[in-house]
DNA sequence: GTCTATATCTAGATAGAC
DNA sequence: GTCTATCTAGATATAGAC
């Protein structure tokens, strides 16, 4: 047995990175498994022996996305002090994800799907949407009198999103530009003086 | 690209109908020339006298719906009176998209392609989004103390679409269930009263 | 276990009948 | 002008070689 493989999962990372990139890239029914095993560097036959079929390999990649390679943005950060400045890093954190294209991507993806793929796109929301909310909506409140805490992170995480989809995902940069900075300055004005 | 023809052609008519409603359903990739002409209740062939190939039929219908079906919601809407009002207003008439499900799955579609199709994105951003900006940002102007009443303007606008995006496309509402008037009264709070 | 080769089907696009 | 029939390419999925 000096020629054993690795680890039998290797193979199943390989076909998954693979996966990624393809579906990532074009949305799920405009790629094709010869692209996914041309990508992931195996055999067409090998992709079917750890996956059952494409809807398989999609839904798996799709949860490992959202569970591993995509964690929640403030769940190991704890976030307590000033409120202005905890609003700003939130934000500005938030707003950073623009610089990750696979981020973005598997966000368009998710949309895109969600007709299709209702239960991915439930997952996706459980696992990185949520948990925003949740975290947000706590340190309210804890540090203001909001009435509803969870409607104030909403309005917060919303207009961050909002910004990322039509500036960057819809490419709106050319056709309405407007600097991160005016809608973080405003942002943290609006909720923390009225704090 | 086909000629436009002058007088309305009765049978490009039914062709974009049945496009719609194929598109609107499975996307770009998975709409096949086969099914627009059955569901528009001609030919294959004629649907191809009509429309060069695929990628042009789609981006018709695009057009189509960005400039016609679907306009802005302001566009017509003279925004004027009490703030507390007004934007109570804009922000419910928002919200109400959630029930056109049409509209619902024009947005996922243009995000979806965004990324095959970022020529159309555009197209979406100057015709729904950015009219929907620039009175929101005109009324908070004239009737608003704001350093920067297009930040402001997109906070609002932000906030509904991602209740939109989150509870309806996303399927949300059995993960994170949230009622919109909760949204809408906290935005209107913190809207009116820091002006 | 993995790959090559292939079966089967469906897609986009078109030629030719009427 | 419109439809039927068809071409070609590429898709999913699998059988069989090594």
């Amino acid at each position: 047995m000096t020629s054993a493989a690795p680890d039998p999962s290797e193979k199943a990372e390989r076909i998954l990175e693979g996966a990624m990139q393809e579906f990532l890239a074009h949305g799920y029914a405009a790629t094709s498994m010869d692209r996914v095993a041309k990508t992931a560097g195996v055999s067409k036959a090998t992709v079917y022996s750890y996956f059952q079929d494409k809807e398989s390999l999609f839904a798996a990649l799709v949860r490992r996305l959202a569970q591993q390679r995509f964690p929640g943005i403030f769940d190991r950060t704890i976030l307590q002090g000033d409120p202005a400045e905890v609003l700003r890093h939130v934000a500005t954190k938030a707003l950073d994800r623009e610089k990750d294209p696979e981020y973005m991507a598997f966000i368009r993806l998710i949309v895109g799907e969600s007709g299709r793929f209702p239960e991915l796109a439930r997952i996706f929301v459980k696992n990185l949407a949520k948990p925003a909310i949740a975290t947000l909506t706590q340190y309210l409140s804890t540090h203001s009198d909001y009435r509803d805490p969870e409607a104030i992170a909403r309005i917060l995480l919303g207009s961050v999103v909002y910004y990322l989809m039509l500036q960057e995902l819809l490419h709106g940069r050319e056709v309405v530009p407007f600097e991160k900075d005016r809608l973080v300055d405003s942002l943290v004005d609006l909720i923390v003086e009225k704090a």
